[in-house]
DNA sequence: AGCTAATAATAAGCTAGCTTAGTAAAACTC
DNA sequence: GAGTTTTACTAAGCTAGCTTATTATTAGCT
């Protein structure tokens, strides 16, 4: 087994690249489903979070929504510019916005809801409960691990290597 | 229990958008790790399999990718004006080009392979090999659930469905 | 041989994500 | 209260994916 192999192999079972085929996959089978009802699927997802959160900012539901605030400002633009959501003004800081869902959201939300169940069903057709629970389980571990791997990076990773293992 | 909060537990389990997330933080941690060497995770997959297939066709290469022609079409291009691959014309076939790899490449392709090993370390950190080897066969059987119900969609959706359920 | 079909690739234009840079306002510090 | 830093957001521009429409060329049918 020589150095390609070796890479090879890596590339064969990468997890990243995987799991950016599965996702995109999910992504191309919703959005087809979901053409006629005029949002995307990222668009109905912050709206389904804005729903909960009537009133956020910018910042804030680009937080929930795990997404750079300029990624969230786009979709704001697009939703607005279609009348789904309302950017009213904050009364107390004048740099921000609050957001509004507008009326005629509600049935499509629902709608989509429904969308977004076939597409998990294709997706996991053959797994049982169990298998699910695991799998969800899973991607959130390495979730955590990703994101706690950014914020060492950012945060502790200032913080002397000898004081992160003190405890030891 | 009310329906809103029926979807939204579903929006909450949504493995489409836990698929989404994961590949995307996993994309970015690799994509700031090798910025310096010139390639982006995508372009440098691409350059991964043209190495096990030199002088194929862009369609061919597309397939094997499992992306569409012309996004293929768009990495090719750049990776050209950058003089990692090169476009030959197809000797029998005037519509087609056939790739090749330009010999500066394999260094970078060999250090961008550790870079993806650290990624994947860093994403399945506390995973033991079991279970690391039933992540990754979770994902392949999603997969393959996906792109069999897009088969459906294409081809076997014309047949009647009497035709699908006979051998019951 | 001559139409018609299918195929290889490109063009144009959309969403979705990112970074970097900039503006305006608020908050903090002295 | 003045100056600095932080914060909320926008602007511009990049990759990566898609769809739909076009262009050339090949292959298939009659």
């Amino acid at each position: 087994m020589n150095d390609q192999d070796i890479f090879d192999e890596n590339l064969d079972r990468s997890i990243g690249f995987l799991l950016n085929d599965v996702a995109r996959l999910m992504r191309n089978r919703f959005d087809r489903q979901a053409r006629d009802l005029g949002l995307t699927r990222a668009q109905w997802r912050v709206m389904m979070f804005l729903r909960r959160h009537e009133g956020a900012r910018q910042t804030e539901l680009a937080g929930l929504l795990e997404v750079e605030n300029v990624t969230l400002g786009r979709h704001i633009d697009r939703l607005e510019e279609s009348g789904w959501v309302e950017r009213r003004p904050d009364p107390s800081d004048r740099r921000a916005w609050r957001l509004f869902l507008d009326k005629k959201s509600q049935p499509i939300l629902d709608k989509l809801a429904v969308v977004l169940i076939e597409t998990r069903e294709t997706a996991l057709s053959g797994f049982n409960n169990e298998e699910r629970d695991e799998l969800i389980e899973t991607l959130f571990r390495i979730k955590s691990n990703l994101v706690n791997a950014d914020a060492v990076n950012t945060f502790e990773g200032i913080v002397p290597p000898a004081a992160l293992g003190a405890s030891n």
